[in-house]
DNA sequence: CTGAAAGCGCTAACAG
DNA sequence: CTGTTAGCGCTTTCAG
């Protein structure tokens, strides 16, 4: 019972290790913090002590003197496409590495943005990385004006002044259709996402742009809400109504779910009857089942962008970096038989 | 210039809206407070003076005193396989809707849980749970012990006294060895997922069992080491070496694999040469290519589970929530030719 | 039911 | 370089 010392709640506060040492608070706080005046045999005193007793400063403290969390909040829709969960591991991923830690905010279906920021002011975090989500123009700038950083990942919001990164969506379109032009296809359709994204409205009309500068005609236009394998399968059946001997899909999960509908819906093959190119380059593009050709998105180098507009000191408003995109040629959009997808 | 009233700060503290109301700063943080003792009329006041003012307590600040944070960690390790982009996904909806945010750890590859804990421990989380990810009992019981919550999701610790949630890996297993026999399989193989999970090890002694209470054969068992797609492809390769009729996979995505490996690799198909079932039931097990007959695992049950034991207060421990499972059968185990999947 | 006062654990001037 | 003194914004006794 009488435990002499201590009371046992057992975590230890920078006054504790200031006393067991004899030194002040200030002391073990300036030793955790790179730019303090202290000497260095101080410093390392007090570290290697602090380790030996197991100690850590409190971030929750720390924050609220320092008004900087060292924590940003991502924000994510859905993250039933595989290219989601990627971008949301690769940059929690990195974050961690660069000193931050990720507050996930998921929004549920109907949710927008605007009504969940309010809710973030609370946590005092350095920042916030929007993925694949819209945010209206006028709380983004409410949001930076304040000081606080916005980021936006996979979108962009011309009107707002607000960092974004992002490939280059429109490129990717193009560089899909003269694939298609070069391998002989001649009625393209378009599978199209949700109008209401930037990243789709760019696709889009790097789609229609190419195929007006070629003077092809073009076959047709699906729309679709989600942006899901069903909706690519749906996109599938509502196109081969035009008889399109090629399909652009918006992305991979769409043109995955195409590829199921042209198969075992229509009776097609690919890429004999219908060549199929996607959009992001997902592990599952890549499986002999489907091996798709696609667009690939250069995710490391997104990430890293994210995480440099995060961390910059700069305060460089404006900043929106484009990445370069590639064409990723797999089997379905090959016309010799003998690599065919049957 | 002269923006005469305040400086520009441009956000609100409790005692801002309080020297707005002529009251206490005590006052607006009872408001605040569901069982504080305050008068209803004043509460109204303040919370209508606060919405309209567009106050929010201060989270940070509030864990400060309270030492409680709601926030709950959650350490995940890759998000690869879809069912744990669905098991985080639907957590921390879950978790948001229950009052707490989720603050993401990523693990990575050779990384391990019992490292980073140290580190959560300056975030003053609530609790941590940790996603198909083990920890060694000694670190789990110290966190207990000193007041923090530790929950294992989709794991188990026998030697150590914390709460778990799981599906009831055995009897799945077994479900699978039935369903097998009653389709007529003879020869039936297991690809194994880690040696060294709990979730894995109990699939494996339930299949290994139920074919000794039957007195059936073993085919063949193959070990992997990371439960991917190309693990189950590989798999697939080698026990074709015994012949099996049956494969059981210890998760989708490797059964996924295992069947392009069948068809592909092999040129047999399924389910006609080789029977499949797999394990999580993730969405792509449902898509027409694959149609793969898998053991469900009640996802929303379990996530439910994990909520109530972070927000649990009796503080009741050796607590293992084991959920039911269920055998949701597709053609890749259908024997009637015309319902097979070519 | 309400106000005053004393912290939560840390950082940030300010002296020395 | 180091110690002292104030807070960060909120909660929480303790009086009244």
């Amino acid at each position: 019972m009488a435990n002499g010392s201590k009371d046992p709640k057992q975590i230890l506060t920078a006054r504790d290790v200031a006393q067991l040492m004899g030194v002040s608070t200030s002391m073990i706080s300036r030793a955790f913090n790179p730019d303090a005046s202290i000497s260095p045999a101080m410093r390392k005193r007090i570290i290697e002590a602090s380790a030996a007793l197991g100690y850590r400063p409190n971030v929750i403290a720390r924050s609220l003197s320092t008004r900087s969390s060292k924590i940003v909040a991502i924000i994510v829709g859905t993250l039933e496409n595989p290219f989601y969960a990627q971008v949301l591991e690769k940059l929690s991923r990195e974050l961690q590495l660069a000193g931050y830690q990720s507050l996930l905010f998921n929004l549920a279906p109907g949710q927008d943005v605007d009504s969940q920021l309010p809710f973030l002011v609370q946590y005092n975090v350095d920042a916030v990385v929007i993925v694949s989500a819209s945010i209206s123009a006028g709380i983004a700038n409410d949001w930076t004006r304040s000081g606080r950083k916005v980021i936006l990942f996979n979108r962009t919001l011309p009107d707002a002044s607000i960092p974004s990164v992002c490939c280059d969506n429109f490129t990717g379109a193009k560089l899909a259709v003269d694939h298609f032009v070069q391998t002989g296809r001649r009625r393209l359709a378009f599978a199209a996402g949700r109008r209401d994204t930037s990243t789709n409205a760019e696709r889009e009309l790097g789609f229609i742009s190419r195929l007006a500068e070629l003077g092809k005609p073009f076959a047709a236009k699906a729309d679709n809400p989600h942006c899901s394998f069903q909706d690519g399968y749906n996109a599938a059946l509502k196109l081969a109504a035009d008889k399109p001997d090629a399909i652009f899909f918006a992305n991979d999960v769409m043109a995955l779910g195409g590829i199921e509908a042209i198969r075992k819906e229509l009776g097609l093959t690919v890429p004999d009857d219908i060549a199929v190119i996607g959009f992001d380059d997902i592990p599952m593009a890549a499986w002999p089942t489907y091996s798709l050709t696609t667009i690939r998105q250069p995710l490391d180098a997104m990430v890293e962008s994210a995480v440099d507009l995060v961390s910059d000191q700069s305060g460089a408003d404006e900043l929106k970096v484009v990445h370069p995109v590639q064409l990723v040629e797999r089997a379905s959009t090959k016309a010799t038989s003998d690599e065919k997808v049957p």
